[in-house]
RNA sequence: GCGGACGUGGCGAAACUGGUAGACGCAGCAGACUUAAAAUCUGCUUCCUUUCAGGAGUGCGGGUUCGAUCCCCGCCGUCCGCACCA
């Protein structure tokens, strides 16, 4: 008899939903303690892929083990709905984008129920539904009465051919994707959320995130970016269009005797004001606008930069100057946009300097050198010493003694101050792209900018529009933009920019507490659920997502919404789910399911040539290397692909998709269910005598338990699919053995347990398993509590103690444990093969860990 | 370029975070069952030396320690993020 899962998993579905399993209130009344599991809900792309199917399985392995330990368990399903995707499905096929959505929606959403995850679905919703935009639209005109909202002017990548704002990631190699025109950076006016005013207590309270990984509170830390500096002030020798000096920020004002120039940003004033006149740096300036707005980009090109002529005096030096360069590498977003360069101890100002015949002068002389004779070569010294060549600051301990002295005499000399800097910047969240959510302000010629009423709340995105030209479709809408001022009454312009969709997907873990309130969050629910106890997702959203998140909930919490500060308690970020990729012999890339893999090689299924197998990389639609979802549970089954994808490693890291591995895991599923196939529940009472191998059978057992739970908690997951192999191993074994009286009730309790404790990973055998053991007469796995494990049979009778002889392996004792020193290295002496070792020498140092190893060092 | 991680048999990995390296699985090999194949079951499986017994071994090179996959220093390789992809 076979399991026959393609009958048991929707039968089972159907039984958890029958149930109400998985349903909890928004204001539960049970009194049970409560755990909040949250996956990363996806965008609505069309298809599941492998990543979810990873992501999901995780946090329902998660849900169900924390419902089984009796919690009451929130985890819900939704859609990060809006976004480019579906535009560009509009522009290319015609296909209206709430359309395009809404399809994709109820097609994943289908795929997702095949996977038997424990949701709650009447949860559900999409990010693109007015019903979840316009409570976001309340929250925007919160924050904005709140001053956490403001318009400024900044960059953008512009396509001048195509006329519109483009993503970096349109930008390929500085030119946008679709026109092939040199990208130009432009400035436009633009929405922003101030994140900077919780700088400081968006990176203190990362101390207090003990279930994040530790990584993503170091690159938040980063990222955040706190650093104490000076500002300095520059006097130009000459003012400039009325600028009449530089203001630089730098972490190293120890420094200042070293610098050789100063350097600004191609967006700085002092730039613009020098391009008026100057054709050479004119030019150099609209150079560096064609290479857009990406950091990496900007800092990964070469270092180059022009002369501007004009010099700044040195603050502490009378009579000396030092010229002013435009650089491409100065960033106008940081600190102040100018730097000031010390080429002897900044590796990019020394690569500058020599680029551009600098002097490169020394003032921080490392330890252990000669002050005579000691020069820079190719590498700057950007560690400690003590200053050299430096006037006032010779002596002093670099960096910091010398930093406090030097900004003390900036502050005396009026010509700066030690100020805290900040890496982090504000949220920029206006998008001129038509599917998102609207940015309910009007613009009024009299008023300035007026909030949509909150009656007019939720603002609707219009249905009828064309994306058969470029640019942002709401603002080419005949009449949509087009309003009375709410305040004035006089003709007034609705905002046509849209929100980042990292705005949606800032707060949705708050709105699933109650997604049906007419305000943002309900009070009571928020309360009660909030923080996600456990999240799960991606590495790639360490930092902006989870940033954005930690604001949002402090910008919420500033305005009333919710009264916690911190979004996710326990955060967990999984790996990628990578395959080997293939190419036929005309170099096109193929699908896994086009090839015919063996241990030698791979061929062409259907033309039977030689294909090459390429590099194991993360599944891209790109490269071919994708396996669906969908068609691995048709033939297989969703418990296949759970089991598969929580056994192969652990879960953080990167995994790989392999059909040998499909196969394994769904062998597995039949050789459990026919472990089980015919057994019931024996007669009588439990045996008052085990036999040995009973015994063993049921430690066994209550040690997996042990064990399970353990790795379970600890998200070690590939690590309890090991122990229930090694249970199911036992379990075979057992049946081999002599069948004493009490096997039989041994072997139940170890299959009975066996199918509560595969539940979290496989829940539609799990209550297979269990409905046929007992009958069908003792209700849903889902419903039950979590094994215990009994104590007594947890207890360690033997030890194996490691007898080490200078570090090398010797021999091996079997000792009852907690055995005195004296008696276990007097059993390690007598052992022969140890014996013959210590014959004849001096033992030095005999070293006993109790119940692990003995280790005799020798003289000489 | 900057920031963050990761690296253990043929492969995915485990190892009570300083104490027997390789649990468990995949693949492979041998055997049983079968007319045969599939499925299933049993055994072997880090490498080297001639068994007994040794030697080497956790990306590479050093260091600390009785003892290092684990701690420290320096390399190499791979991956993630870099603010308008989600």
């Amino acid at each position: 008899m076979r399991y026959d899962f393609a009958r048991a998993e929707p039968h089972w579905q159907a039984q958890w939903d029958a149930h109400g399993c998985f349903r909890v209130a928004d204001v539960p009344t049970s009194g049970r303690p409560k755990y909040y599991v949250l996956e990363m809900f996806p965008y609505p792309s069309g298809k599941i892929h492998m990543g979810h199917v990873r992501n999901y399985t995780l946090g329902d392995v998660v849900a169900r083990y924390k419902r089984a330990r009796g919690f009451d368990v929130l985890h819900p399903m939704g859609w990060d709905a809006f976004g480019l995707p579906a535009e560009n499905a509009a522009r290319e096929r015609g296909v209206h984008p709430a359309q395009w959505t809404w399809e994709n929606i109820a097609a994943m959403r289908a795929e997702l129920q095949r996977m038997g995850l424990s949701l709650d679905w009447t949860r559900e919703f999409a990010t693109c539904d007015p019903s979840y935009y316009g409570q976001q639209q309340k929250l925007f005109l919160d924050f904005l009465a709140a001053g956490l909202v403001e318009r400024r002017e900044s960059w953008v990548n512009w396509d001048p051919v195509d006329g519109t704002v483009l993503a970096n990631e349109q930008v390929i190699d500085g030119r946008g994707w679709r026109s092939g025109a040199p990208v130009e950076k432009k400035q436009l006016w633009q929405w922003f959320f101030k994140i900077t005013d919780f700088a400081p207590e968006l990176l203190d309270a990362l101390d207090g995130l003990d279930r994040w990984p530790e990584r993503v509170r170091l690159m938040q830390a980063n990222w955040i970016g706190r650093s104490e500096g000076a500002r300095v002030r520059f006097a130009l020798a000459g003012a400039e269009a009325g600028i009449d000096e530089i203001e630089v920020y730098t972490t190293r004002p120890d420094t200042l005797f070293g610098m050789s120039f100063v350097a600004i940003a191609p967006e700085h004033p002092l730039a613009a004001a020098v391009s008026a006149r100057d054709a050479g740096v004119a030019e150099f300036v609209a150079e560096c606008r064609r290479m857009g707005t990406s950091e990496a980009v900007i800092e990964t090109m070469e270092k180059r930069g022009i002369d501007t002529g004009l010099r700044v005096a040195h603050p502490f030096i009378p009579g000396a100057t030092y010229p002013v360069w435009v650089a491409n590498f100065v960033l106008m977003e940081y600190g102040t946009g100018a730097i000031f360069g010390c080429p002897a101890h900044d590796q990019r100002d020394l690569d500058f300097a020599r680029k551009f015949s600098l002097p490169v002068v020394p003032v921080v002389l490392p330890p252990g050198e000669a002050e005579q004779g000691f020069t820079i070569g190719a590498k700057a010294h950007d560690g400690t010493g003590r200053m050299i060549n430096s006037g006032f600051l010779d002596g002093l301990a670099a960096p910091d003694a010398a930093k406090s002295a030097a900004i003390a005499e900036l502050e005396r000399l009026g010509a700066g101050q030690g100020v805290v800097n900040w890496r982090l910047r504000d949220w920029g969240v206006s998008r001129q792209r038509y599917w998102g959510c609207p940015i309910p302000v009007i613009h009024c010629a009299a008023c300035g900018v007026v909030p949509v009423p909150s009656g007019d709340l939720p603002l609707r995105l219009p249905d009828d529009v064309t994306f058969d030209q470029p640019g942002n479709p709401l603002d080419h809408h005949p009449t949509w933009k087009h309003v009375a001022c709410p305040a004035c009454g006089a003709a007034a312009r609705r905002e046509t920019d849209t929100c980042d969709t990292f705005v949606d997907s800032a707060w949705y873990f708050a709105r699933f507490c109650s997604p049906a309130a007419k305000e943002p969050v309900q009070e009571e629910a928020a309360a009660h659920w909030l923080p996600v106890d456990q999240y799960i997702g991606g590495i790639e959203h360490a930092i902006l997502h989870l940033l954005y998140s930690r604001f949002f909930t402090r910008a919420m919490r500033a305005t009333g919404h919710v009264d916690v500060s911190e979004p996710f308690a326990g955060l967990f970020t999984q790996g990628m789910v990578t395959h080997e990729s293939y190419r036929g012999a005309d170099g096109r890339w193929l699908y896994p399911g086009e090839v015919n893999r063996t241990a030698e090689g791979a061929t062409h299924r259907e033309t039977g040539e030689a294909v090459t197998v390429g590099r194991v990389e993360a599944m891209s639609k790109s490269r071919r290397n994708t396996v669906d979802p969908g068609a691995i549970i048709d033939r297989f089954g969703a418990d296949t692909a759970r089991w598969f994808i929580l056994s192969d490693n652990p879960p953080e890291r990167d995994m790989e998709w392999t059909e040998a591995g499909v196969v394994g895991a769904y062998r597995f599923t039949q050789r459990l269910f026919r472990l089980a196939d015919g057994v019931t529940a024996p007669a009588g009472a439990r045996p008052e005598v085990f036999s040995p191998a009973a015994h063993a059978l049921r430690q066994a057992t209550h040690r997996t338990i042990a064990a399970l739970s353990e790795a379970l908690e600890g998200f070690a997951f590939n690590v309890a699919v090991a122990r229930v192999y090694e249970l199911a191993n036992a379990i075979a074994d057992a049946e081999k053995s002599a069948d004493a009286p009490a096997m039989g009730w041994a072997r139940f309790e170890a299959l009975s347990m066996l199918a509560r404790l595969v539940c979290p990973m496989m829940p539609h055998l799990a209550e297979e398993l269990h409905a046929r053991l007992h009958g069908g007469a003792a209700g849903l796995v889902a419903e039950l509590p979590w094994p215990e494990a009994d104590a007594a049979l947890l207890v360690v009778e033997r030890v194996t103690i490691a007898v080490q002889v200078m570090g090398k392996l010797r021999a091996t004792l079997e000792l009852a444990p907690g055995m005195a020193a004296e008696h276990v290295l007097a059993a390690a002496e007598a052992e022969p093969n140890v014996a013959r070792l210590l014959e004849g020498r001096r033992v030095v140092k005999r070293v006993h860990v109790p119940d692990r190893i003995v280790n005799f060092v020798l003289a000489g």
